[in-house]
DNA sequence: GGATATTGGTTGCTTTTGTAACTAACAAGT
DNA sequence: ACTTGTTAGTTACAAAAGCAACCAATATCC
């Protein structure tokens, strides 16, 4: 079945870490969107702010790796459920602080908790050693790219 | 900055597999895109069919974990660019057998090649041991959550 | 053999993303 | 001060993904 060619797609490390990403992401992601309505990026902005505390939608873009307009969107997202809130900076009139309402807060909470236990979850499988290795073999994969 | 809370999305391994595989991938794509005016899908069925010969539109789905109308679309645009054929199957005749071109195989040949030369880059900084460890780990990973 | 369910695949419609253009505010250089 | 360039953020339009309905062919069950 298998033509006897060099290349394995199974071997190709961006197909592997895609098909985990996706199929991890896909798991959680019932947590934020069947309990709040949230997409993945908004899920990601209100990590964020309630991981940072208050932050400019660029200090967002800069940390998420996000495009300008994705935070944007899911800024006003946020803001239409009640999660964020914006409030006007002094300094600067074209910018903004960010930051989680009462209610975002709860909602951090309740997300943070739940993937902190699905992680761990996840993570059974592997050793102390392994996880670590992991994580730091990602993130090693992550700073090379976009330098 | 911080403030202090126990969950660190920095830790969280579906974000950082998200981060990973969205660096890893966009850097990859130029090689399809910008060469074949494809798209990840595309290429990712086209690399199917190369890597392992004539498949039906299903085993495809089942295989790289794609949604049939996604597949169904990429078939069409390949089909479109001449880089696959589709021929009627005699024993079923709502599924039909796809397998590249030649002008298909040129393509899966050097796109093949690229991922290799890619990947191999890509790996450089870890040791054998700590790609196979990775390899393995991501696998397991994949395999988890749709089991 | 004929109704019913299932499967392979496509199409249409809606939601989400990507890209580029735009506004408004600020910064710099002259 | 005034053109020129940058930066923060939004909006509008195009491309792509997701989802549900659909058609046609094949299994299944009675």
């Amino acid at each position: 079945m298998t033509k006897d060619d060099s290349f394995d797609l199974a071997q190709f490390t961006p197909y592997l870490l895609n098909m985990a990403s996706e199929a991890t992401s896909l798991a959680f992601q019932k947590h934020y969107k069947d309990t709040y309505g949230m997409l993945r990026t908004e899920w990601r902005v209100l990590f964020h702010l309630g991981r940072y505390g208050q932050l400019a939608a660029r200090d967002i873009c800069d940390r998420a790796q996000l495009h300008k307009t994705k935070v944007s969107r899911a800024v006003a997202a946020l803001r239409a459920k009640g999660f964020v809130a914006r409030e006007d900076v002094a300094e600067d009139r074209r910018s903004s602080t960010l930051s989680l309402t009462k209610r975002g807060q709860q909602v951090y909470r309740d997300l943070s908790e739940r993937a902190q236990s699905f992680d761990a979850k996840l993570m059974t499988r592997f050793s102390t050693d392994d996880r670590a290795k992991l994580q730091a073999m990602l993130k090693e994969l992550i700073g090379q790219t976009h330098g």
